[in-house]
This record gives structure tokens, C-alpha cells and sequence, in this order.
RNA sequence: UGUCCUGUGGUGUAAUUGGCAACACGUCUGAUUUUGGUUCAGAAGAGUUCAGGUUCGAGCCCUGACAGGACAACCA
């Protein structure tokens, strides 16, 4: 019987399975990530991962780490260590592959000596400025270098001096000798190596030129023998100067495949906008709940196996994307509604009284702990004369389709019993400061009048026994769904949203008093928390992770 | 006025490689529900950028337009 694959290949898996049966690669599938540590990691890399990591998975291959650390002047250790733990968190292991650009430095010099000696490669003096205009245009062909016809030997010469120290930062280049006519930019003598008096994060002081990106990054995925170098779209017109190198350095040769990056709607995802949000305190940092960096969605309550599940749905093409953010909520939602316990918390408190229950008596009521998972069992929560309820649930005129309580009206309290309205009280204001009921004992949850339907269930926290913690409401950080979508003149952070954080003092129930950082919970109706790790025995903060999907009906008041 | 890449419901991804467009999210109904959540049932929404061509038959092949994206850092 034949195996049908569920779900359809995507094209590079495709491409891997027409590999496998060609037998191009010996049937190996070796991939990588291969990240430059002068950043944080974002959801658009999280893509990049599953794909890089799951491929690897699930050919039975290998998948690699690489950094990609040919520019000591803004790499770092601080994002090296920052990107292991993101990969890592997100359920990725590189099996100590982990290597880094600059342990092939040396190799790669010799590839650069290696091109000199060829004639395909050359020392030249220009200045910055004039490497840029001998380039030409897009649609101009270049000219050539003054310097592009120096002797094999000169140039040895000249690079070794490089390379001993004896120029300035900037003084010369190495560059590659092709056509500086060529249609393709790239191909217009690309510069190979610079002179950069920069300590290294790696390497220290040992180099004092620099390979750069273009030279380092397909040589070093031959070093590794990648099979597969699934990349970022922009990278294609790169391949033809890479297949150039391993042609003429005559080296293994990987296949590069390039794919569309990751867009969401209403956020950014560049690392220079990221960073301008960071730098220009528009968020707290890196970090911050509301950046789609790893480590801001971890802070805000993702779970790994949602993100991992998203990037499968999303799927890979080469068509630009932008993915809608509901999306990865709902990835989110699905996975947090099977594992969150549930708890009650007023958000925005409203004391109830119920005036015919006796004054301090309290009630241990039976609540579920998570009706999707029966082994986590039930709990007690207490009830008593005076409660608080959230301002939402109750409206003084309410609209025909409101289910919740107002005057005259009855509604369940979850876990407990069935409420009436009896009165509202105002302030001088004519604000509702306090709604008293009357509770009906035989409707307790458990006795059988407590199957009486009623139109709504609120949730509640009993006053005395409630707990205070902060709780941080987050919203999307831009108000368009593409923020760059501006006036003139203006850019995206003009599209910022002014309430992406809101921060609130609430009442949740006692047993929410020692919580762990990162634990998740539902708060019954209204969404998924996490704790924050500014968090304390005093007092807990919660970050809202998620709200609880809601009807229109609910939505409008 | 160059090169390369890409055009399929609102969004994203499919379509057994030429056989009358499917799945998911979103939207909207209805049922169930002690979460206006979950679950369940159902609906609307594209005729595949356009125009030609090949073919009994084209989203898939050919030609030509058009549209969008990428590329001119001693960044990656």
C-alpha cells in the first residue's frame, strides 16, 4: 500500500526529494542557520529555523549553527549567547555544530590568495566613494579600476601587507576580477576583503582584515557541506557570484534556495526598526511583550510548540507575504486552551454585595481546573458576602442581546450560585460603585437547581480573599496593519499605537499567589496571562498574553 | 528604462505535474456550553493579473503585455 503524505511538499522539500532520488547529494540533507550576532532574533527567523531545523528532521539530516561573524565592528557575544537560547527554546538542537564564520578565516585567506594567483582577484586603492561611482548603475555598465590590472605578484604582495598591518582602515581592498559590465551589480568586481584594525569578538585581535559577507557566506557552507542553503529571497541575485567563487576556487557546491521572509501585519520586522524602537525607548527592550523578537514573544506567554506549529501552517514559497496576525493568535490560542489552568482575576473591579448571605460566612466552591484536561482536576476557591465582579459584566441599560448582569436580572456566577440584581449604588458622580444582589442558595453549582438556565455566567473573586497583582494589557504596537504605510515625511513609528501597554491593578484569586515566572493561566473569560519575571512575593505581575477570542455580540457594549 | 524573482478567495498555502480550484486563518449563520472560550454543523467569498496561442481539455505549457518585489554598503 502506497504512503500518501498528508500534507503537500513544499517546493524546496520537493526540491531535497528530487535530490534524494538523483542522488545529488548522496542522499544527505545538511542545512543551516546561520545568523549574524548583532541582533536579536524575531518570529521572521523563528521561520527560518523550522525550516532549516524541521527540514533537517525530516530527511534524518543535519542541521547546523553557524554565525555569520565577518563584521567584528558590530557583532557581539551578548546576541551570540541571546540566539542560543532562543533557537534552543524553541525546541531546536544543534548537537554542538556550532560554528562560526570566523573559524574558517584562515581558510578562507587562503581562497582569496588562491584567486590572486589566478588573476581573478585584485588589490585596489580606489576610494569608497570611488569604488561606488566606477560601479555604475543598474543600468550603466561600470568602469573599470585603475588598479584592476596590476601583476599576480603585486597583488600577493599588497594582500599579504594587508593582512600584516600595514595599511589603514580603508586604505585598499581585495576584490574579485569579473566584469564590471555585468548586468548583475554583484558581479561588478564584488569586494572580498577589507581592512578593519577591529578586535574581534572571536578571534581577537589576530585578523586585521575582514572577509566580507558575500566572500564568507556560500565558502563557508561548502566548508560545512551544506547540501541545501535555504536563504532569504533577497540573497538571489547573490548566487551566481557564489557559484562563481566555488567555480573558480573549485570547492563542494551547495545549492542555495531562497524563499520569502516572514511578514505579519501591524508590526515591523527589520532589525533596524526593532532596534530604533529599542534605542528610542518606544518599548522597554528586546525583550518588550509587544516586539515580535523570540524573547518578547517568550515574555509575553508564546509557547514554543505554537510558534513552531505557526511556521508549519504558514508554509514556504517565494512570493512576498504577509501573514495576518490573527493567525498566529489562533496558533496560540489552540495551544494555550489544552495547557493553561484556569483561575479567576477581575480586571477592572466591581463590588458586589450579596445582601442575603450571612456576613462572614465563607463557602469553599469547586472550580475546574481546565475543562479541556480532565487530569488536572478541580480546586477550591472561596465565596462570600462581598465580591468583586468585573465593570464589563454589568450594565444599568442594557441592549437586548447583553447576557450578563443588570438591574432586575439574574446571572450565574461561575463555581457558584445564581444571582439577582437588586440595586445599584452611585456615587455623587452618578458612577456604579457597588451592585447588591441577592443569591439564591438552592442554585449552588453541584445541587440540581443550580441547572436553571440563565442567560450569562460572570466570574467573580471573593473581596476579602482576593489577591492584588499588576497586570499588563498589550496591544499591537502599530495601529495600521503595515506600518510603514505613512505621509510623507512621517515613517512607521508614527503608526505607533499610544495604548499598546496598559497597565492595571487587579483582584485574582488566592491561589494565584505563588506563581512562577512564565507560568501561563486563563483567566476565565478573558485570556491567557503570563507571569512576568518582574514579578514578586507581594506582588505578581501578569502579562496578558492573548485575549480569549470574542463574538461581536460580546465586543459591543 | 538593465538583470533576477513573483502574480491563485480578504490573508496564507495547495491542486496527484494538462482533467472542470482544495485546506487553514478571518468573516457570517445555527447547535451545544456554568468561559459570549472550546467543540460541532453549515454559509458566503476566487474561476487563478490581462490578452492571445497550443490542446478534446490550461491555474499548470508557449508568446506578449501589465503589476509587485529584489539588486548600485569597505553591512549581513
Amino acid at each position: 500500500m502506497e504512503t500518501k503524505p498528508e500534507k503537500s511538499l513544499n517546493f524546496i522539500h520537493e526540491i531535497i526529494e528530487e535530490d534524494n532520488k538523483t542522488g545529488k547529494f548522496g542522499n544527505r540533507v545538511h542545512t543551516r542557520f546561520p545568523p549574524e550576532p548583532n541582533g536579536y532574533l524575531h518570529i521572521g527567523h523563528a521561520k527560518s529555523i523550522c525550516l532549516n531545523f524541521g527540514t533537517a528532521e525530516k530527511y534524518n539530516g543535519l542541521c547546523n549553527l553557524r554565525f555569520d561573524d565577518t563584521n567584528p565592528v558590530k557583532e557581539d557575544v551578548e546576541y551570540v549567547d541571546s540566539i542560543k537560547e532562543d533557537v534552543h527554546w524553541l525546541g531546536f538542537d544543534w548537537q554542538g555544530r556550532e560554528f562560526y564564520a570566523s573559524d574558517y578565516f584562515e581558510t578562507l585567506y587562503g581562497y582569496a590568495e588562491l584567486l590572486i594567483k589566478k588573476g581573478k582577484a585584485y588589490v585596489c586603492a580606489l576610494s569608497i566613494d570611488d569604488i561606488g561611482k566606477f560601479r555604475g548603475t543598474v543600468t550603466h555598465a561600470g568602469q573599470e579600476s585603475p588598479y584592476r590590472n596590476r601583476t599576480v605578484d603585486e597583488n600577493l604582495d599588497l594582500f599579504r601587507r594587508m593582512r600584516a598591518g600595514e595599511f589603514a582602515d580603508g586604505a585598499m581592498v581585495l576584490r574579485a576580477k569579473i566584469d564590471m559590465a555585468h548586468p548583475n551589480m554583484l558581479m561588478r568586481d564584488p569586494i572580498l576583503y577589507r581592512i578593519l584594525h577591529a578586535e574581534h569578538h572571536r578571534t581577537g585581535d589576530k585578523w586585521c582584515i575582514y572577509p566580507m559577507y558575500d566572500f564568507a557566506h556560500g565558502q563557508c557552507d561548502s566548508i560545512e557541506h551544506i547540501t541545501h542553503s535555504i536563504c532569504t529571497l533577497e540573497f538571489e541575485v547573490h548566487r551566481v557570484l557564489y557559484d562563481w567563487f566555488v567555480k573558480e576556487l573549485e570547492i563542494y557546491a551547495p545549492q542555495q534556495i531562497e524563499f520569502a521572509r516572514l511578514n505579519l501585519t501591524y508590526t515591523v520586522m527589520s532589525k533596524r526598526k526593532l532596534l530604533e524602537l529599542v534605542q528610542g525607548g518606544h518599548v522597554k527592550g528586546w525583550d518588550d511583550p509587544r516586539m515580535p523578537t523570540i524573547c518578547g514573544l517568550r515574555r509575553r506567554g508564546f509557547t514554543p510548540g505554537s510558534i513552531r506549529n505557526f511556521a508549519d501552517i504558514i508554509g514556504v514559497a517565494k512570493r512576498n507575504n504577509v501573514i495576518d496576525v490573527s493567525l498566529l493568535e489562533h496558533c496560540l490560542r489552540e495551544d494555550l486552551n489544552k495547557k493553561a489552568l484556569r483561575k479567576l482575576a477581575v480586571l477592572n473591579p466591581l463590588k458586589l454585595v450579596i445582601e442575603n448571605f450571612p456576613e462572614d460566612e465563607v463557602e469553599e466552591m469547586d472550580a475546574v481546573n481546565n475543562p479541556e484536561d480532565p487530569e488536572t482536576g478541580m480546586r477550591k476557591v472561596p465565596f462570600s458576602k462581598y465580591l468583586y465582579i468585573d465593570e464589563e459584566d454589568f450594565m444599568e441599560n442594557p441592549p437586548s442581546k447583553f447576557f450578563r448582569l443588570s438591574p432586575g436580572n439574574e446571572v450565574r456566577l461561575k463555581y457558584a450560585y445564581i444571582i439577582k440584581c437588586t440595586d445599584v449604588i452611585k456615587d455623587d458622580n452618578g458612577k456604579i460603585t457597588e451592585i447588591h444582589c441577592t443569591y439564591d442558595p438552592e442554585t449552588r453549582s453541584g445541587l440540581p437547581q443550580s441547572n436553571r438556565k440563565v442567560k450569562g455566567t460572570i466570574h467573580w473573586v471573593s473581596a476579602k480573599h482576593a489577591i492584588e497583582a499588576e497586570v499588563r494589557l498589550y496591544e499591537q504596537l502599530f495601529l495600521k496593519e503595515n506600518p510603514e504605510e505613512v505621509e510623507e515625511g512621517e515613517d512607521f513609528k508614527a503608526n505607533m499605537n499610544p495604548n499598546s501597554l496598559q497597565i492595571k491593578n487587579c483582584f485574582c484569586e488566592a491561589s494565584l499567589k505563588e506563581v512562577k515566572s512564565g507560568e501561563k493561566f486563563q483567566f476565565e473569560r478573558q485570556g491567557y496571562f503570563c507571569v512576568d519575571p518582574d514579578s514578586t512575593s507581594e506582588r505578581p505581575v501578569f502579562n496578558r498574553t492573548v485575549t480569549l477570542k470574542e463574538s461581536k455580540a460580546k465586543t459591543q457594549k
